[in-house]
DNA sequence: ACGTTGCCTAGATGGATGTCAAATTAGAGC
DNA sequence: GCTCTAATTTGACATCCATCTAGGCAACGT
């Protein structure tokens, strides 16, 4: 891990829902990025392990044990997950904690807001 | 096209945010499918182009235009769209129309719905 | 009835992806 | 310095996926 951070990108376009503005190319593909990120189950696995760990992070260590595969493929998963800016990681001592980054959830969810149907 | 829709699975567990109940491993396999049918940039602005159409559906021939790709292509497109439960398509007379299926944008909206911050 | 148009299906192919084993880096403790 | 453990990187391999061409089916107009 070359620093703490690693968002794809920092100036991310940010959170209009889909049924509104209409979708660069530029923002589909960065958007499909994310999405790629999510497509696996494994992945989902540990992104939902980790928001829901108790005190919003995770150590790896604990990440290994619940899955079948072998410690290089889950961080494999985990590297994915950084790049693809909806996690970050950091190293304490021995252990490394994983921990979710918000804005990123947040802009998710307002892609998927419906146009509130009070057109009038 | 069998019928009008075509729901992956009628039944999804529905709407828990990640941050809260742990996710099984069935139910992260079967939302793993519906971000794999998002993680294509073309797909994505195929939905985009058809939650933000007049109406709220938009014709296939419509869709065909503004990508660089042959009708075929886009066609598979759909299809992945249809299966995955976001979309679903409809034929009046010559043409097919297809709209978005707003329960499903609304579950995975509330999918990366943070813990809301007030735990006292 | 015939040709045209809109949309989908089938099969093939080059490139991407998940997984593992082996090797590597980083810390902790002796 | 040496060793043990935690986590990542590298390289290889099998599978999956986006795209194309070719072909099929249904609806419309003449």
């Amino acid at each position: 891990m070359s620093n703490l951070l690693e968002l794809s990108d920092v100036s991310t376009p940010c959170c209009a829902p889909l049924s509104d503005s209409a979708l660069s190319e530029a923002e589909a593909a960065d958007l499909a990025k994310v999405f790629k990120a999510l497509s696996d189950p494994v992945r989902l696995r540990l992104l939902n392990m980790i928001a829901s760990a108790e005190g919003g992070e995770a150590c790896v260590c604990d990440l290994t044990g619940p899955f079948e595969l072998t410690a290089p493929t889950i961080s494999h998963h985990l590297k994915v997950l950084r790049q693809a800016g909806v996690i970050e990681g950091e190293r304490r001592g021995t252990w490394v904690y994983y921990r979710t980054i918000p804005e990123a959830l947040t802009r998710l969810s307002g892609l998927f807001a419906l146009p509130s149907a009070v057109p009038a």
